[in-house]
DNA sequence: ATGTAGTATTCTGAATTCAGAGTTCGTATA
DNA sequence: TATACGAACTCTGAATTCAGAATACTACAT
């Protein structure tokens, strides 16, 4: 027997479809966030969208706009660095743990993960890399055992949902990375700690490269 | 000319307030949380309450229970370890970073700061000591140059002093944390990133596992 | 005495309404 | 023609109201 399911919120149903807006582009960085605007177009009323900004203040998606309610944050390549270098550290201690306490587990039923990563990096859609990539990730975040790790990288996970949408789409082809998480999983699955741990910063910590390098060549045209 | 702080919202104000009845122990954990209480205590409406607590219940102070609202989340030792086990590394981030880039800023700034908290240990007061402590640390966070370590840690810092509130008090003599504090300043004073971020890491395992004994020490008792 | 059914109360989530602050557009004057 | 004043409008934060669901209490039957 399974605990059923309580009926989701409002709030967050809010609260994700705006999150899907704005990965999707439909919302761009620096638009005006109207409550109203919202709450008519999804059917509910202003309150849960209220509840829902709010929170997507918090996380960092929307930033204040003293006098003109939120806007859409902009993806700074700043914003972007700090970011991914949370993601390293928090990155690296849920390998650190995974590999302390679910080596076993994580040796039965990584590979398939790693293979369907690959399957999906030869599919050539970047919807379903990223969709494998997390997935990888998530499971990591499981293994860990730590249940603090996977609410932290949701913020994360949506900053990178948003760069990688407007990085990748006119990317001609994205770096395959799976032979570092086939990397990490082996560390892990091992038993050794100190090497997962420094395999996940160092992946982090070149995903960043790549996806600043990638930012500021696009972001240079359309500042200028 | 300087920005003019805006007036702060009521949802900050009761978050705040909540917080505080938590930190102090006035709500105990496990207690129900009842809006209408909240709201006629603090003599607002149940709307900036209730977004009060969803912003609480995010961070993990407050717990949904099924059927009867929402209760405050007890102090449990594994989630006071998951806790620390966060901040271990993130504090280790901050420290890393603040080496990197502030280190003239960190010698001259910071001895003050361990002047301050060895006068706080000195006075025998548990509150200034931790005020004190809570102020060293977000020195770094500032040196550090990321504005999501604050935010981050902010979370963590509220479940810290609730620990502190609850073992400290019938506590004789809290161990003097300075000289570590004094060893991670000079490390990242002399710009030595890998040992600020090794003292760091150490510094919050060693208080984990000091917090750690000390809750189950006082918990034993208590369950039984 | 115990278990069950029914009712009444309580509390939450959501909608609607209200008031205040800020912006924008229009007009008049220098 | 540009600038300053003013009015109207828009949007947000907060209060109040409404509806539904879950719990607790009570009465009754076994």
């Amino acid at each position: 027997m399974k605990a059923l399911a309580l009926a989701p919120n409002l709030v967050e149903q809010v609260r994700d479809a705006i999150l899907g807006e704005i990965a999707s582009g439909q919302l761009t960085p620096g638009e005006r966030i109207i409550q109203e605007q919202i709450a008519k177009t999804l059917g509910v009323s202003r309150q849960p969208v209220q509840q829902a900004l709010l929170l997507l203040r918090n996380l960092g998606v929307l930033r204040d706009a003293p006098g003109r309610g939120l806007v859409v944050a902009p993806l700074e390549p700043d914003q972007v660095q700090h970011m991914y270098a949370m993601r390293a550290v928090i990155e690296g201690l849920a390998c650190r743990l995974a590999a302390e306490h679910n080596a076993e587990r994580a040796g039965k039923l990584g590979p398939a993960l790693i293979d369907a990563g690959r399957k999906a990096v030869a599919s050539g859609s970047v919807a379903r890399m990223v969709a494998a990539d997390l997935k990888f990730h998530e499971f990591i975040y499981g293994l860990s055992g730590n249940p603090l790790v996977g609410p932290a990288m949701a913020t994360h996970w949506t900053h990178t949902q948003r760069a990688m949408g407007e990085v990748l789409i006119k990317d001609e082809t994205p770096r395959d990375i799976w032979d570092q998480h086939a990397a990490i999983l082996h560390a892990v699955a091992r038993g050794d700690p100190a090497r997962a741990e420094t395999l996940a910063r160092s992946h982090i910590t070149q995903a960043a490269d790549f996806m600043l390098a990638r930012l500021q060549s696009e972001g240079k045209p359309a500042s200028a």
